[in-house]
DNA sequence: CGATGTTTGTAACAGACGGTTCCCATTCTG
DNA sequence: CAGAATGGGAACCGTCTGTTACAAACATCG
């Protein structure tokens, strides 16, 4: 229990508490293996014994129990706190992101909202943050409230810029959204999402 | 080179790809297997013998060439061409999603833009899409363009019926941006994007 | 109450995969 | 020319995954 969970474990974990997220907010009281296979794509086996390697969640012959199936997993990915997060940019794709109720889902609060632009600065972008504020402050705020997630919601070409400004601040996990490719020291995790190349993986695996 | 790739495999191209892609922006000609490692955290070994299984890309004591590179991987994944693509929901989302070069970069072509709104009708969003048709126009549209890819950026209670209606018009791949668990066929591939799930998962790996 | 079907928990095994470590050939730099 | 940098290639090992099989627990139905 001690030990730290493997990469790929930790990933099936995430991709069950995706499901039973969803399968809750749809008014489902249980759930198989099986069909948690179905929305997956994982094998059913493998979900067994993923799940049996922390405790005996489920009952045979019934099945698992959402609530507490997403509380089980929820303490061993040890994610049952509330987190802030910084996002960076508020124009189309901050404004979505911001408004989005994924991120409230799980319990994950937009702490703090930057722009540049005066024109953005002080209105109110989505319904669980707070308003735009200028990214003069940005510094400031995120050391203050001691933020180490971020999000880039910027064009490219100032991605880089917004990305030193986070780390200076003590920010250790960005998630990327622009194309830009970012230079960040060792101790802090890039994750980069690329719908256009996820894109072409699949349309590789689709054809005959 | 008729077998297919392996699903790690062909992951660890498109990364390549990725990285690739944004070099070639910022003028870089050459590029080491180290530094590629640098930026996709896959190792440097890995890398070099990904692609010797391919041919003979690199020249020692130098490095790959970006272009010719480029080239080569997008052979192997059989993506060279133009892809049209469907895109659903004219919100906040798909105009982000519209305007971003992203897809254009590899060739993907938005051939369409959906949405049920009387207002969004007609506008024009983002710069590589035509104007937003009318979600009545869809099937017919979608099927006369023989188009197989469709993204979803409507809100999760209608996620489920545009999917309806795209899986009846013959697309076959389904990138899913909202919260919903989408049932498809089984020759359908959904691939449902979740930052806030992901975000759960590098928080694990965070913790010292 | 008993029979039957469903579902989990668990073990065992084979195959694939990734990381590592070598060593060598080639190229660039000084 | 000497040395550093880099890709190509082989071999090894441990880990993970998918699969199969089966027993135990539970539900349902008659």
């Amino acid at each position: 229990m001690a030990d730290r969970l493997t990469v790929g474990v930790a990933s099936r974990l995430s991709r069950y508490l995706q499901v039973l997220t969803q399968a809750k907010k749809m008014g489902k009281e249980r759930i198989s293996s099986q069909e948690i296979s179905d929305y997956t794509n994982i094998n059913a086996t493998q979900i067994r014994r993923d799940l049996s390697g922390f405790g005996k969640f489920g009952k045979r012959g019934v099945g698992y129990s959402v609530d507490s199936l997403l509380g089980e997993i929820r303490k061993i990915l040890r994610t049952q706190g509330q987190h802030n997060i910084a996002l960076v940019g508020a124009g189309r794709l901050g404004q979505a992101i911001a408004s989005s109720p994924i991120f409230a889902e799980h319990g994950i609060n937009i702490a703090a909202v930057f722009d540049r632009d005066p024109d953005m600065v002080g209105r109110q972008i989505g319904s669980n943050s707070g308003s735009v504020l200028d990214s003069k402050s940005l510094k400031d705020v995120v050391r203050d409230k001691n933020i180490i997630v971020g999000v880039i919601a910027v064009p490219a070409a100032s991605a880089q810029e917004a990305t030193d400004e986070l780390v200076d601040s003590g920010v250790k996990i960005i998630f990327n959204y622009s194309e830009a490719l970012l230079d960040v020291p060792h101790d802090v995790q890039v994750h980069t999402s690329n719908p256009a190349v996820e894109l072409l993986h699949a349309l590789y695996f689709h054809l005959a």
